[in-house]
Formats: C-alpha cells, sequence, structure tokens
DNA sequence: TTTTAAATTGAAATTATTACAATTTTATAT
DNA sequence: ATATAAAATTGTAATAATTTCAATTTAAAA
C-alpha cells in the first residue's frame, strides 16, 4: 500500500513516518492541490493525535527535496502538488476547482533573449471550466440568452 | 501633480480622497510591485495619521475596478501592480526585484481548445536577472571559474 | 450650507504560518 | 534484540498578513 512512498522517502534518504506517508499519500490519491488544512483535517479523522504543525514541516521538507511542489494560485493559502514537474494550471472561477495544464512554456527563449536566466516557470489561468460552462448552458441557454 | 490620478478615480465614479491619490502615486511612481506594508510605510511620512487599513481598503477597490493588479508571487504577502494590463514577472532570486515581461501568451489558444474558457493570464519566471549575473562574473570570474 | 453616503481610522478579531521546547520515534550500531 | 543519537512529531505560543467593525470624518450632491 504504502510501498510507493517508502520508496520515495529512501530514495531522498529521508526517514519514513508514518506522517509522512500518510500525506504522500493524500496527496497522491487527492490531485486537487490541497491545502495544509485540507490535508490536516482529512488525516485528522483516522490519526487524531496527528498535529498541523507536522504537515507544515511534512510539505516543507517533501517541497525542499523536489518531491512535490508548491502553488501560490487564490487565497492566501499556499496549495499543494503531488506532481513536482512542470506544467500549468487553470483555476475555475465558479467552482474553484483547479486543473493540470501541460504544455511546454514556447517564451523561455524570448525571456532570456532580454539577459534574464530563467530557472522556474510558474503559470495558471483564471476562467470557466468545461464543466461550468455546459451547466450555464442548461441554465441559460445556449450563448446566455435571457 | 495629481490631476492625472484624479481623473482615473473621476471615470469610474470613485470618490477622490488624498488617500488614493497618494496610493496611486506611489504605485506609479514605484513600479516595484510593494506589499501593503511598504506602501503604508513610505506614505505614513508624509501623512502620520494614514491607517493601514485605508491601504487595505484602497488597493482592493482600485482593483475591483481594474485600476490596478494585485501579484501573489513571493512570500506570503500580495503585491501591487500600477499596470493593470495583462503582462509576465520576473523574479530575480538575487535581489528579489520583480522585473516587468511584456510578451504575448502564444498558449491560449491551446488550453482553450481543451474547453477551458481563459479569462485571466498569470506568468511568471523566476532565476537571476541581468545585473546580478553580471555582478556574479565579477567577483567569480566568467563561467564561474573557481 | 446641509445632507448623506462613502471613506478613513484604530482597535480587535481572524487566519496562515513559524518558532520552540518537550517528548517520541526512526534508523543505526552494538 | 538493545542501546544510542539524530531527527521527527507534538502542542503551545508567537508572529505576520489580512479582515472586521464601530466611531468619526470627509467628499460630493442637493
Ligand atoms: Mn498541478
Ligand atoms: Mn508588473
Ligand atoms: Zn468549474
Ligand atoms: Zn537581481
Amino acid at each position: 500500500m504504502f510501498e510507493k512512498y517508502v520508496r520515495i522517502l529512501k530514495e531522498h534518504s529521508m526517514k519514513v513516518t508514518p506522517q509522512r506517508l500518510e500525506i504522500l499519500r493524500y496527496l497522491d490519491e487527492h490531485r486537487n492541490h490541497p491545502t495544509v488544512e485540507m490535508i490536516y483535517l482529512e488525516l485528522k479523522k483516522r490519526s487524531p493525535s496527528l498535529s498541523k504543525t507536522t504537515i507544515y514541516n511534512s510539505v516543507e521538507i517533501l517541497e525542499k527535496h523536489g518531491i512535490i511542489q508548491s502553488l501560490r494560485i487564490i487565497g492566501n493559502e499556499t496549495r499543494y502538488d503531488y506532481r513536482s514537474d512542470l506544467h500549468h494550471h487553470f483555476i475555475c472561477k465558479k467552482c474553484g476547482r483547479i486543473f493540470d495544464i501541460d504544455l511546454t512554456c514556447p517564451v523561455i527563449d524570448r525571456v532570456e533573449k532580454n539577459g534574464f536566466k530563467v530557472e522556474e516557470i510558474h503559470g495558471y489561468f483564471k476562467g470557466i471550466c468545461k464543466d461550468c460552462l455546459e451547466k450555464e448552458i442548461e441554465e441559460n441557454g445556449p450563448k446566455g440568452t435571457s
């Protein structure tokens, strides 16, 4: 069940603790880019002695080792992403969900031509997701015929 | 001196107050994407009765009217930008400065093909700026010859 | 000049995050 | 299997950013 996450931690010579395993599993199975609070509330159900500080400590060290990544997109909470590879995001203004967008950024060259050395790329789009667009059409008729 | 900002506020039928004028002028003249704290500390010098809450209120309403925009890029503070038009940013990991990057994002079409309706684009790059790169070369010799 | 709605202010409350010291646990060496 | 040391977890307290709120002041319309 947890072998996968045990392996990841050991590859980074990090100590294997039940808390870290649960956090990794949560992030892996809930690809919803959760906040610390969301992880905490969910895991606390099964492990009532869990401390929120442990979540903060764990996501910090997991990110430092490049196992996960953090996002600051909406509100004033940091969100965490099981995927640590470079990808973009789409935030739906209606339902609040955060979607992964896989595309290679084609503008790095142009930025580097200006003399900057680019080490990280962060990009996200805001708008209305497919599901919410379809719901709008059901409710208001096509093209917002009111 | 302030006519420009008076005009902007009136165009949006917002009340013209000295606090709003000062905030707009600060943002216009300091294109450093400051935090509320930075604006506050600077303006407080000349207007000791200024309240930080006023800064929060003002930037909120200015953003709501599309006059300025907010950025959440580094740390856990919101930064404010006199420019409200779509543009990207570059954050230097050495000196911490935030640069404007003007380029038209060429990937919107691809995102919209997936069914999303894109309304906002937020993009930023992290790395080392030109100045800091040059300083590094001065200090360490070219190509980091140590 | 009067009036009224909106803005400003400062204090208190809330929320997210970090710091810290005591305790527990993991992983290693015996 | 046990002892050990370093690291992780925990709970509480501290900090930092932001929001709420009620009282006061002010801008702009009548
Ligand atoms: Mn993601
Ligand atoms: Mn900018
Ligand atoms: Zn949606
Ligand atoms: Zn720099």
